[in-house]
DNA sequence: ACTGCAACCTAACAAGCGTTAGTTCAGGCA
DNA sequence: TGCCTGAACTAACGCTTGTTAGGTTGCAGT
């Protein structure tokens, strides 16, 4: 029994955030879920936007990690793109509570906190571009815009967590390799 | 002067929710951008929340009036994809507030309102579904399955009030253009 | 048996929330 | 002139917010 108490607090707060977001989130519910009270969450706990930040913050180093070595590794660009798109549905996937806190809650962290997520989400997005710049160049993709091409892909997948349903009938795998079936198709040369 | 303060309201309104969310505005903010006290907004309005109920009820009018006929009119599915992007894209540039609160904000009305764009929402996604599948029917498009197929072009333009600029450099119709040239030739047969 | 400690509780705090009531004051109209 | 209307104000309401302080409980190790 007595699970890490701590862990149990910040899955409750990822679901709570991600469900009716941040603000709309009171110490109380999440208390509440737990069984207990408000200022007993303080014993595990700095503050509200702590909680947040090491959600926000565990994400993003999620989505660097898995998608990173892969945009920076060698092979073909379409076999890169396919298995960055498959690496960050899997990770959407894996937590999908995480990721629609990341994309959508970070707003009411702290300047400098705001700052460092803005930062990752730059490079983040920065590799995409860089692979699909990278294909233009070796004749694999058609010449597009590299900027309006990755924010395709990006779109798709920032939607993701808004209607993704671990126990639905698709698995991330299916769902990664649909949509870059159709956006490859798209782009190829 | 004195322009119909209600309207300014209402724009004071759009922009604060959402650029920080209904939550975390509170009518006091808006009351401060208009240079007035909280209490003198309810000598125009009923309450926040039919505030939002206003916003959020006109986009969902704005998007299925746009794109609805275009849908049930005549013509290619090809060529009827492409009007209903632009159709779609043209709203969004119109009044990008609103869409942004229409997508994100719905979850903060009363169960009742809640369903009322739950419904037209459904029918609106079901407009790309079935023009997408008819498509597929007449050979227009390779046989991709449809739900995701609609799925990836209303999450492109989902997630546009997210980035877009209408000060940036491009132009609605070039950014619904650029999207649906790749989108198109991925769905081709 | 005693101590230490983590986990939890109750109670309260200052601040902020949406909203209401009562009032003031200027402008248009009889 | 006197009255009405509309828009604004001030002040307060009851409630909720995040957070803190201090006390209680029960269990692990000596």
């Amino acid at each position: 029994m007595a699970v890490d108490r701590k862990q149990q607090i910040y899955t409750t707060a990822r679901s709570l955030f991600s469900e009716r977001g941040y603000p709309a989130t009171t110490v109380r519910d999440i208390a509440r879920e737990l069984n207990m009270q408000a200022g007993s969450l303080y014993a595990h706990i700095d503050s509200k936007e702590d909680v947040l930040w090491q959600i926000v913050d565990e994400a993003a180093e999620q989505f660097l990690g898995a998608v990173e070595p892969i945009a920076e590794g060698a092979g073909a660009g379409v076999d890169k793109l396919r298995e960055m798109v498959r690496a960050h549905v899997a990770v959407v996937a894996a937590g999908s509570n995480n990721a629609a806190i990341f994309l959508h809650e970070w707003k009411f962290l702290s300047e400098e906190r705001r700052e460092s997520v803005a930062e990752r989400r730059n490079r983040y997005e920065g590799l995409y571009r860089r692979v699909i710049e990278e294909g233009i160049r070796r004749g694999e993709f058609a010449p597009t815009d590299p900027k309006m091409a990755a924010l395709l892909v990006l779109s798709v997948m920032n939607w993701m967590p808004q209607w993704y349903n671990p126990t639905g009938p698709l698995s991330a795998t299916q769902i990664a390799d649909g949509f870059i079936e159709i956006i490859l198709k798209g782009l190829e040369a």
